[in-house]
DNA sequence: TCATTTTGATGATCTACATCATTGTTTTTC
DNA sequence: GAAAAACAATGATGTAGATCATCAAAATGA
């Protein structure tokens, strides 16, 4: 079983009662993650909602050949971008990969469903938690059918440090540690234009970083370059 | 005010009661739309819900420069793709533009609110919806991500055929009138790319048709080369 | 602390698709 | 039903980004 404050501190069931979120720890266990640990993997069935305790986890969904997008990295407090089937009682449609040492809460769908017919708050504040992913979604999908490798990347890092930037003198720090794979899994390509590209900033005074410590030192520029925000 | 048939007649809605659907038919305005017309347009207030009724619509999100991708191809029963910014009170993140001749539904977004707060039912089935929609939306992004053109027009073309394809003899007829430009647009493609797809598909027997008449000869064969379903 | 593995930087080359261009065919419009 | 406009087919050429290859620098782990 989960525990209470860790129930309690997450935005999305704020809007629950006392009583309710007491019901909802009793139904979530919470769990430990390595990294590289896969916490479910595409097809499998989606039994449970997961939620993000401490670490990173991203949404992977890979293709036959072997390749891969990662279509979010989550942060604490974010509930699964694949949990979408739980609802519907579905198989999962990606993977959900742990890029960290970290911990994740898992409720049971049917307590969570529980919840939301007993609670009219609760559906509309899911509603607006998947209308709102729906929309990143799409524009993720736009943006990588209209904007080239060098604007995605731009983006990846804006969203990257508006989502878990630390702000460090005049620089921000991305409290995520990725590789250039990772970020090449973001934006759709290979770790070799990634690596070119960031290069090409670093020389632009737009970021700085040794190994995986990354960090914004020109927040505006990048987003000037970026057209949309991107997961 | 819109007719109470077409209301009941719509999913979505098979779950309220008579009295609900009655409620929901007082609030419901039904508008022609015309070719080429655009029902809203990004950043536009979405204050309404709109439902096809008849004809096809699409939602199309652009860029700075003027370059399109078209997200989804709806047909009637779809709720508006970018609709999901009403539930939360924002604006449209994209176009929908209508394809032809046809009408579709609006229901303010308060009447709309007020249904689901009183029906957890309702709720579900939107949830379940957006869901969906989310899930499809992935898959369209990983589609342009890592899909090559070919995959993707396929992938395409058995979407439409299952949507909204009509069988007839062997083939399947796709009700919706597109150009290479509407199907390139899709697929993140130009026109001349889709156009040189299309010709070999004709040429190896899997898709026949002449002017906007697209007809779908081996649709088993489309499927073995769509990696995934695409809107 | 050294050995092994993983990651990063960067050059050389290749290729899928874009862009530009032309001509013929539908579709629309009056 | 003729003129205009939109669309389709297809060739020639350009290019962003992939792929292949190599070496250096970090991270990992015994």
């Amino acid at each position: 079983m989960a525990s209470q404050s860790s129930i309690d501190s997450l935005p999305l069931f704020a809007c629950l009662s006392a009583t309710d979120r007491q019901e909802l720890a009793k139904h979530a266990v919470e769990v430990p993650i390595q990294k590289g640990q896969f916490i479910f993997r595409e097809g499998d069935a989606a039994d449970w909602f997961h939620i993000v305790q401490q670490g990173n986890v991203k949404c992977v969904k890979s293709n036959p050949e072997g390749r891969e997008v990662t279509l979010k990295v989550l942060m604490p407090g974010d509930l699964f971008c694949c949990e979408a089937s739980a609802f519907s009682g579905d198989s999962h449609p990606g993977c959900a990969q742990s890029m960290g040492e970290g911990s994740v809460i898992k409720i049971h769908r049917t307590a969570m469903l529980d919840i939301i017919q007993r609670n009219p708050e609760a559906a509309v504040s899911i509603i607006n938690y998947l209308s709102q992913r729906l929309r990143e979604s799409q524009d993720n999908a736009k943006g990588f059918a209209l904007d080239r490798a060098e604007q995605r990347v731009a983006a990846i890092l804006v969203n990257l440090a508006e989502r878990s930037g630390i702000q460090e003198g005049n620089a921000i720090r991305i409290s995520v540690r990725l590789t250039h794979q990772d970020l090449a899994d973001m934006a759709g390509l290979t770790k070799e234009t990634t690596s070119r590209i960031l290069s090409r900033f670093k020389k632009e005074q737009l970021i700085a970083g040794h190994g995986k410590q990354l960090l914004i030192l020109n927040l505006p520029r990048l987003q000037e370059m970026a057209p949309h925000a991107f997961p």
